[in-house]
DNA sequence: GCGGACTGCTTACCT
DNA sequence: ACAGGTAAGCAGTCCGCG
């Protein structure tokens, strides 16, 4: 069968092309269709040149003034000229935004990574019923509340429950000589040789292919028998591209910004005529003519994507950090970046096992990468190519316009929707935010023992749902609807018609919630299709869990303060009202963040009764969460601690679990957390006090004496998070730290993690350039005392009589 | 001229 | 370029101190 997995523009044949990933030749192939034109909207017509096609009157649905209109659908002769016209003809034009060959997929249904066959020039779409039939078992049980919802049910369940493809693919790295240890090769200047490269398939093929080096022994190579070794360099890289055109994916880590182009640059300089490079480099991306590349780095970057599919398992995104945290296994430690000094052995172990590495990283968890851009690839109606690079923002648009196109709407400009709706109506907390958000509740400090959590299950998705929001729904114009509001804002919110995001929303939401997190876990189900709604699951939660926030941010396309400030103050509005009713009932609440309740040790009675009451006051999943052998507040919020039934400990914004914190305090705090989970009623807690007393006091010992093992551990990693200039106001210690390792020739950029130590007279030095007595020893000690307070407090450990009074005395003796 | 109080900047976290 | 809320540490400024 054939699945569409990219679409573009072909500039030779002057029309679209959809490429399809053909499973049973596990290839690639081109599909060109000439029948459809590029176009856009328009209140008037235009005076007709030799780059308009055609003028045709069409009538819209117009959502956000709740009309029928009529606009002028003007086709032109080619992508270009829309831009073209836009900039002349600024008003009055609609949709001339949007990329031809993302209309091509909205208005011919192409329905991306689903399956297809090629009959009479044409693509026909591949029914499977078994799929069909767990479509209609879905909508059976889910029992959507609006019947007009159904055919998105229908959609939605098709696109996640419809098997996915084998994808063969090869994970390909490139390493390149390098002269100075404190610079990577220069892409743009390409000017140093590839050494090696290799591909490693997820169909078992291994290549590796390198360059003979003049001062190398060649004598070592004999048992390198299945490297091919080249004396030309330009033969080599002629075999490369040779290669990555027999694979149809091709997969790397960071291949946009350094393999790809280096390759293709390099190519040029050896004399490589341009038609025999497979390498369009473009601006924010770099793709292959003949196969689809996936930049690894580009899609563990997308920050919805490293917090709820990934859980935060990796703070930075680098290959080896990445692999770590994913996988178990790192890079292979060099000494130097100087991959010239490296054996032939050496260099090709290193970068075989990137490969290796990055091949994983789409395999493991039976292909969970991999299942998850195909899902995210249906779902946002986007190729592979953008919805693996492009932020969350951009999928939910996407979803959005596929939904107006189907239903013949006129997507609303930006400025429209801010004219018609109007601006926010709350003051937030922080200086500089746009509108109030979600409460939390001052924790009461202490050790509780018997501490469960109930939540919302998705609490703001649901009120999306629930309330019917949308641009088209907010502050309608309807006399009857202007008394239907919710809570402390004076919006009001239309009785008539439902929101395209209610509705697109809210479903994602209850297959979620009724569907794929139960068959996740169902355990009559087989283990493959388990993890495969596990994918499901996960990509829904991605999803869900931006829906709300893309309506607070300005750049986004649909972008509507009043929807995102009433979904904060109905969310306000429920948990306060849950809290109280908490009271109310006797229970004893602790703390509570957004949609989220602790209470003390209650009786399974009055939770019940709190549960039942929430879910059918708000027609809400509430469920209890979690269930804490004990929790240690303090009296901040957003920092806590707590031990499960199961033992495991659940740490929430301490300052040891910061990814800043030098490892020294680090491993003293994992320390603690060990002999935390070995509390288990409050006689425990005195015998723990003092073993934690211990603890604390060997370190505060080390560092007294300067006794520690290694300069590193007393390192702070602090993340350079804007260019270096940009920093106008005021210059923080990482970057005085940075500027000295640039003052030494190193390259520091935006998004590098610096690691400095904290050193005499209020100074900071990177640590690769500090001694060992230079170091500030009572800054660390300040430091290790306020990472610990945290938890000593409620532990009733004094850190000037426990701690110091202990050291003090014993220093004397 | 110095130091404490204060504000604002920056990063990393929570939901 | 999804949002707002919170903690912490530091940089820089203001103000009072005769």
């Amino acid at each position: 069968m054939l699945y569409p997995v990219s679409a573009d523009y072909d500039n030779e044949f002057n029309c679209v092309v959809l490429k399809l990933y053909n499973d049973e030749t596990e290839r690639l192939e081109k599909f060109y269709d000439d029948t459809f034109f590029p176009y856009f909207l328009s209140e008037n017509k235009l005076s007709q040149t030799s780059s308009i096609r055609s003028q045709e009157l069409v009538e819209k649905r117009d959502a956000l003034h709740d009309e029928q209109i009529h606009l002028w659908k003007i086709k032109t002769k080619h992508p270009l000229v829309i831009r073209a016209i836009s900039r002349v003809q600024t008003t009055g034009l609609y949709e001339n935004y949007i990329k031809f060959f993302q209309c091509y997929i909205y208005d011919m249904n192409v329905k991306m990574g689903m399956p297809y066959e090629r009959k009479e020039g044409r693509l026909n779409f591949v029914t499977n019923d078994k799929a069909e039939e767990r479509v209609h078992e879905l909508i059976k049980l889910i029992n959507p509340s609006h019947q007009e919802d159904i055919p998105i049910f229908e959609s939605l369940g098709r696109l996640l429950e419809y098997p996915a493809p084998f994808i063969r693919r090869a994970a390909m790295d490139i390493e390149v000589l390098n002269l100075d240890v404190k610079k990577v090769p220069n892409v743009e200047a390409a000017n140093l040789p590839v050494l090696c490269v290799t591909f490693l398939s997820n169909s078992g093929e291994k290549i590796v292919f390198a360059l003979v080096q003049a001062n190398k022994e060649f004598s070592c190579i004999e048992n390198l028998t299945q490297v091919e070794f080249f004396t030309s360099e330009r033969e080599m890289i002629e075999k490369t591209f040779e290669k990555m055109n027999e694979y149809p994916f091709i997969i790397t880590f960071n291949g946009d910004d350094f393999d790809l182009p280096y390759l293709a640059r390099r190519a040029l300089r050896l004399g490589i005529p341009i038609c025999d490079i497979p390498i369009i480099m473009q601006k924010r991306m770099t793709l292959l003519k003949n196969a689809i590349h996936i930049d690894l780095y580009r899609f563990f970057s997308i920050r919805a994507m490293m917090i709820y599919a990934f859980a935060s398992k990796y703070k930075t995104v680098d290959l080896d950090t990445v692999a770590k945290a994913l996988l178990g296994e790192g890079k292979i430690e060099k000494k130097d970046n100087m991959v010239g000094n490296l054996s032939y052995a050496d260099l090709i172990e290193y970068c075989l096992k990137d490969s290796e590495l990055t091949l994983k990283l789409t395999t493991f968890n039976n292909n969970l990468v991999m299942n998850l851009i195909i899902v995210l690839e249906r779902l946002s109606h986007m190729p592979i190519e953008n919805v693996s690079r492009k932020s969350i923002s951009n999928w939910i648009r996407s979803m959005m316009y596929d939904e107006h196109r189907k239903r013949n709407m006129v997507i609303p400009r930006s400025e429209d929707i801010l004219t018609v709706k109007g601006q926010t109506a709350s003051v937030a907390l922080i200086k500089g935010k746009k509108y109030k958000g979600a409460v939390v509740v001052k924790p009461k400090a202490g050790f509780h023992f018997k501490t469960k959590v109930g939540d919302f299950a998705s609490l703001y998705p649901s009120i999306l749902k629930n309330y019917n929001l949308g641009y088209s729904t907010i502050n309608c114009k309807h006399p009857e609807c202007k008394t239907n509001t919710v809570g402390e804002l004076p919006h009001h919110i239309c009785k008539r018609n439902r929101a395209i995001e209610s509705q697109l929303i809210g479903s994602l939401r209850d297959l979620r919630v009724f569907w794929y997190k139960k068959k996740a876990k169902d355990k009559t189900i087989e283990k493959e299709r388990k993890e495969w709604y596990s994918v499901a699951e996960q990509s829904i939660k991605v999803i869900c869990n931006a829906a709300y926030g893309v309506f607070g941010n300005k750049e986004f396309s649909l972008y509507c303060p009043p929807v995102a400030e009433e979904v904060t103050a109905i969310g306000r509005f429920i948990i306060t009202e849950t809290i109280q009713k908490a009271q109310e009932i006797g229970l004893e609440v602790l703390y509570g963040d957004t949609d989220s309740i602790f209470i003390h040790d209650p009786s399974a009675d009055k939770m019940n009764k709190l549960i039942e009451w929430a879910k059918t006051t708000f027609d809400i999943e509430f469920e209890l969460d979690k269930s804490y052998r004990y929790v240690c507040l303090s009296e901040r919020k957003k920092n806590y601690l707590g031990v499960l039934e199961s033992g495991e400990v659940d740490v929430k914004g301490l300052t040891g679990k910061k990814k800043h914190t030098p490892m020294i305090i680090k491993r003293n705090f994992d320390a603690i957390k060990t002999l935390l989970t070995e509390i288990h009623k409050p006689e425990d807690i005195e015998i723990k006090r003092t073993e934690i007393i211990k603890l604390i006091k060997k370190t505060y010992r080390q560092l007294r004496e300067r006794a520690w093992d290694n300069l590193d551990d007393l390192a702070f990693h602090v993340t350079i998070t804007k260019d270096l200039e940009e920093y106008k106001k005021t210059e923080p210690q990482h970057i005085k730290a940075a500027k000295r390792l640039i003052a030494k020739g190193y390259e520091v950029a935006a998004g590098d993690t610096i690691d400095f130590v904290k050193t005499r007279g209020k100074d900071v030095k990177p640590v690769s350039l500090a001694k060992n007595d230079e170091v500030d020893v009572e800054k660390y000690i300040e430091f290790l005392h306020n990472t610990f307070v945290q938890i000593l407090e409620p532990l009733g450990i004094e850190w000037e009589r426990d701690i110091l009074g202990l050291c003090k005395l014993e220093r004397f003796m």
